[in-house]
DNA sequence: AATCCACAGGAAGTGCTGGGCG
DNA sequence: CGCCCAGCACTTCCTGTGGATT
């Protein structure tokens, strides 16, 4: 075994930069939530009958990626819970509807929150959702449920459950339940029936991006405790801040480039963290996204991108419309010998890739020449030929 | 003003998977 | 075992539409 070696896992183990790393990390939460106070209090406040064994109003979270409602709405969970006066009689329960995207996964992980164990499918969903309510009022129990992102919930299978979550009280007898609902999409409450907008709307709370100033704030204190004393080049939290500031405000992404930018000073033996490293992360971000996502993405999807990137790189067409992806779809579809998709169907992939922030969509109407998308490649294109690269039959359509 | 292109995108249905329940 | 349920990926069929051209 060689000395080298050694040195590499003393390096990871001790590392010079960092003190804990695991601070930075996008799920961690930190005992305070700066510049949320107003956000907190506003919760507690409208949380706080239930310190009586009263209902409360249910609640609407809104704001940006990156704004802090996950943070504190778990914050409030944990500490109401383990409040003396609840002793055990307050229940909670966090629900992510991008992961639990039916009526049947929310009603699933709601059972399992007070200890129910439930099919993951096979079960109708009335029948999931008598488990949770007949479980609930057993447990003679107060229940704060949070749904976060759940406009991805609403989108997909309308707010029918939604509603029957805050008409529950009407048929619990024994225990109570109350919905804090969250989403980042403001204009969300189109998609609400006016019934349950006055339930759930009860009370809002916005969470504003934070501004540079406060995005310092926030690494400063973080950076304290996750970093080696003295480590930090000057400037290199404001350019964190700065860049974070640009693109709404988000923490999480400022967070990310610190650390992102300490790995790489890391990586490179470097004993400071300098502005380089967070221009290099910043990059490099970027570059694993779009990567990362073009490697999962299932193979139509990627004949379809390898069709726009085609169109729009090899060939230089700086407008790309839907027709003429599908003509050159279905030739790649030819060559490998598999079945085209049709183009419905096609036009459903296109939006997904839109809405992964992969290619830009735009609607328009060129009159005699009729309605169509255009369709423009929005990453860097070579982190984007590179991803489809690690695709064997892309790469041999390539050759 | 009417026409008509090149699609958009809604609705409904199919076939399949993976699991109930009695 | 047979039947039921939810969810997904996809197809078929369809109606709708903004605005340059007739």
């Amino acid at each position: 075994m060689s000395k080298k070696l050694d040195d590499i896992f003393t390096n990871i183990v001790h590392s010079r930069i960092f003190k804990n790393r695991e601070l930075l990390r996008p799920d961690y939460i930190p005992d305070e939530l700066p510049h949320r106070e107003k956000q907190i209090m506003t919760i507690a406040k409208v949380l706080a009958p239930l310190l009586q064994d009263q209902r409360p109003s249910n609640m609407f979270l809104y704001g940006l990626t990156g704004t802090g409602k996950t943070a504190v709405a778990k914050y409030v969970l944990e500490k109401i819970k383990t409040r003396k006066e609840a002793s055990g009689r307050i229940l909670t329960a966090y629900v992510n509807c991008r992961y639990e995207d039916t009526d049947y996964r929310v009603l699933a992980s709601l059972n399992e929150a007070i200890g129910i164990h439930v099919p993951f499918t096979g079960l109708a969903t009335a029948e999931v959702y008598k488990r949770f309510l007949n479980g609930l009022d057993r447990r003679r129990a107060s229940m704060v449920v949070v749904l976060d992102e759940i406009d991805g919930l609403v989108k997909k299978c309308g707010d029918e459950l939604l509603y029957k979550l805050t008409r529950i009280n009407t048929e619990l007898k024994n225990s109570k339940l109350c919905v804090i609902g969250i989403t980042n999409d403001l204009k969300f409450t189109e998609f609400l029936s006016a019934r349950v907008l006055s339930s759930l709307g009860e009370e809002e709370v916005v969470f504003p991006p934070y501004t540079a100033p406060e995005l310092e704030d926030i690494l400063s204190r973080r950076v304290e405790k996750a970093f080696r004393n003295g480590v930090l080049d000057e400037g290199v939290i404001p350019l964190c801040a700065a860049l974070a500031a640009k693109e709404h405000g988000d923490a999480r992404r400022a967070l990310e480039l610190l650390r992102i930018a300490g790995e790489i000073a890391e990586r490179n033996s470097q004993d400071k963290v300098t502005i380089e490293n967070v221009k290099q992360a910043y990059k490099e971000i970027e570059k694993d996204r779009v990567i990362e996502v073009i490697t999962s993405l299932p193979l139509h999807s990627k004949i379809l991108l390898l069709s726009i990137y085609m169109l729009q790189v090899e060939m230089g067409k700086k407008e790309v419309t839907t027709g003429e992806i599908y003509d050159t779809y279905k030739t790649f579809c030819e060559k490998i010998k598999i079945d085209p998709l049709t183009q419905r169907r096609i036009g459903d992939l296109i939006n997904e890739l839109d809405t992964l922030g992969i290619i830009n969509v735009k609607l328009v109407s060129r009159g005699r020449y009729g309605r169509t998308k255009i369709i423009k490649i929005s990453v860097n294109e070579k982190s984007l030929k590179e991803g489809l690269l690690n695709d064997e039959k892309i790469s041999n359509l390539l050759k």
